[in-house]
DNA sequence: CCTTCTGTGTTAGTAATACTATCATTTGTA
DNA sequence: TACAAATGATAGTATTACTAACACAGAAGG
């Protein structure tokens, strides 16, 4: 089964819409695997370009930069993230469970999405883990924001905000919950595999089971009253 | 009152050791300010020769390469914000109190320690809320790691796990809860000053009351078993 | 059928970056 | 006075991030 995902995505974030062209899609799906391979500080246009034979100009011609073609990745990200969570908490009632099944897909402890699409998914959660933060940590952060570069990881913890209101309507920081949740979804992962001293996880590896028991913990607790 | 603090950091991090010598002290501090200035993607030991009438081989005789650097000048906030939390913590005996401080330290809530050494702790703060992720997110984190280069970051998240275990016996996530409080102390306030719709600060100011409070409630919520 | 436009390939080039090598000079120390 | 260690000065390399100019191929339209 294949199923096509597009998301609209803000326009700043391109020079040509790299959906709709066989070139624009290699240079997406090619890029997170190079970026997933060598890390952001080494993946340059120059090398995705021999990847899929085509050269830098071309590239250049649908990104103005390695950042945004980043940040375009990344927005796709919090798109389909955002997607899966509605499609999959409709049949749900219960906002416990809701809850709990946003931690899953966060934390993707049970991926049940791979192959669906057009890009790598385990690519993509692993650039997300180690380069989502160099996409908002620049000096450019405002200006980047102001064109709306950021509007889908917003939504996303919106929506996560108003699942958490459900459940405890009182609570005075749903959107700080939120993001920290999804924050802490990815550095917990990162420190259980590359600083597991800075974590509570004795097994060296399950490392998204442990993140996701430690984030169903850390939600629950927080959400109630103390 | 001038106090010099001096700490013991992996040999790992420098070639020559800048704390034994005026030019390398100079490289360090003006360093702080310059990734201050400009951020650290736009900083570049030209820009900083420059800043202290020296020569780029200078600075490539004391550190091997702009990371390096970054992640000296993160060591040494690691060690003094330890340094100054087994300082102050020192006087109190009731542990809740003990942990409130922690909090008022990681987020420089009430900074009573300005001016008191070589570096700028203004703009050093600001210097790891924005860079300190770029020192471990990359793909050489596990060698870096091997040569100690992350050990201060370690230490303070054991010794604030130690605090939050005299709390809670038999919370099972120390270590996990003190990392992901200093990572939320930086990500909240960057959050709050730039991307503020990730969180619930309505004052678009007070950032620092703001995120203290959060992680107040945060901290003190998640160790109460639910 | 010819034209035009759009997207891509090709080649070339620039300024800046991240380094390294060499050698002369200064400086503190024995 | 002699010596080694640190620094300065100069120069150079490979790579990076990006741009310019132009040629070509294919589709669309008259």
């Amino acid at each position: 089964m294949e199923v096509l995902l597009k998301f609209k995505l803000s326009e700043h974030l391109y020079l040509r819409d790299p959906e709709q062209t066989e070139i624009g899609k290699a240079i997406v799906s090619n890029a997170i695997v190079l970026i997933f391979e060598i890390g952001f500080e080494q993946f340059t246009f120059k090398k995705l370009a021999v990847k899929i034979n085509s050269t830098e100009p071309t590239i250049y011609r649908y990104f103005t930069s390695k950042h945004k073609l980043l940040t375009y990745i990344l927005n796709w990200y919090w798109s389909y993230l955002e997607y899966v969570c509605k499609m999959r908490l409709a049949e749900i009632n219960d906002p416990t469970k809701k809850m709990m099944l946003i931690l899953e897909i966060i934390t993707h402890h049970a991926d049940h999405h791979t192959h669906l699409h057009d890009y790598n998914l385990d690519h993509l959660h692993h650039i997300v883990i180690s380069e989502s933060s160099k996409s908002y940590l620049v000096k450019e952060v405002d200006e980047i924001n102001n064109e709306m570069m950021f509007a889908p990881l917003k939504s996303l913890c919106l929506f996560i905000s108003e699942v958490l209101l459900t459940l405890a309507p009182k609570f005075p920081y749903p959107k700080s919950l939120a993001s920290t949740l999804l924050e802490t979804a990815h550095d917990q992962q990162f420190f259980s595999e590359h600083l597991p001293k800075l974590t509570d996880n004795k097994s060296r590896n399950n490392h998204k089971d442990y993140v996701l028991k430690y984030l169903t913990r850390l939600t629950f607790s927080t959400i109630t009253d103390p």
